[in-house]
DNA sequence: TTCAGCCGTATTGCATGCAATACGGCTGAA
DNA sequence: TTCAGCCGTATTGCATGCAATACGGCTGAA
């Protein structure tokens, strides 16, 4: 499990080389582990749909625009239901009003950093405002998946893909968000994180490279 | 690879005891096989959710009402995005009519195994209903996903669960959501698929044990 | 020059062995 | 009778070795 943890690590972090097929001998060198751990790690990666290990060697899979594009689509469906589940908590009086306060500390934080021009820090803040959203919608399945999902997109984008100037939308997309689930309208939060999503859909389909 | 979807089929099979530890021992020597291959399958199928290795011993896990719930609250929100998908797919004239006789085909075997009594293939020709809607939806992502998360459910709900007596109501829902994708009407599709879901979870929830 | 076919070797996939570990039950005190 | 603590052993987790395999490049024919 700390292989599978430290190796995953490495493949979300880009410390594995993308453009070659690397050997289970080399990542066990670097791990300082035998080959047999590694091979277990690689299964489960491979599972994860953040390698491809077919035929000799392992390769980091950075993902073709068709599957980038599903990735991406199945996100906005698994997020919009969670935004729109977390309204209805909200709505409900399940989540008190002061827990939504993590939401905008998070989302003031992607904001910050995306105008200081730290696209690192912005993109990691980004991803948790998001993650805050799923974990709050009360479904760890839900949340797991999407948690895949973003890792697959980050090796997919590191190399190439970056995101495009429609910075101040973003943040105004945030708030929309936000605001709906603060007043526990399901349907506005599902329709904002919807039009969110697919604005990142049509800037990844505007950006060929 | 071939061992990992051996042992997936005894699991999902029901095939392995799910009342106790199995030793990986035991299982490599009913498949013929060392320790070192079946490890790297249980750990693959420990990361699709559907065994327990920690400790010693490995456990088909039987999911707890909660998780229950929460598999299919997501397979809800991801069935009815593929639902949806497909219904504009139609209405923009991506998916010949044609095709969609092949949904009316399922669900025809869906409600002729179920009216015959015959409840193991009813569940297995409902589950391929769903699964080709989800396919012709045509994003691979959220198909095998869901595919994943139907294993999961077969195993939890093998012993013990049953689907109650709301028989004819399961095929009026199926023809529903088809009309809603013929019509091309991806707003009805959701609703439909949505509505159908929750009704399974409803079911789910009002059947203690 | 191009490329089909072969050949050597790096690499995989699996089996096996062994130290570390976790469990089930036993012992003895309260 | 109950249960904390220990102890023996089944089981895991990893390393290692070896046969099978897949690849990269070489050879020679067209």
């Amino acid at each position: 499990m700390t292989v599978y943890a430290a190796l995953r690590r490495l493949v979300v972090d880009g410390e594995i080389p993308t453009d070659r097929r690397v050997s289970e001998a080399e990542l066990s060198a670097r791990l300082q582990v035998s080959r047999t751990p590694v091979r277990e790690a690689l299964s489960r990666l491979e599972g994860d749909g953040l390698v491809d290990a077919q035929g000799r060697g392992v390769r980091v899979r950075v993902l073709p625009p068709a599957e980038l594009e599903a990735v991406l689509e199945a996100r906005a469906a698994l997020e919009s239901w969670a935004a729109g589940r977390l309204a209805e908590r909200v709505g409900d009086g399940e989540i008190a009003p002061a827990r939504l306060a993590e939401l905008d500390a998070l989302a003031d934080a992607s904001d910050a950093a995306t105008r200081a021009g730290d696209l690192s820090t912005a993109t990691h803040a980004n991803r948790e405002f998001h993650e805050a959203v799923a974990r709050l919608a009360g479904n760890p399945v839900v949340e797991q998946t999407l948690a895949t999902w973003w890792d697959r997109l980050v090796v997919a984008t590191r190399s190439g893909l970056r995101e495009p100037a429609r910075v101040e939308q973003v943040d105004a997309e945030h708030r929309a968000i936000l605001a709906a689930i603060r007043a526990g309208d399901a349907d506005a939060a599902r329709r904002a994180t919807v039009a969110h999503a697919q604005h990142t859909i049509d800037t990844v389909r505007g950006t060929p490279e």
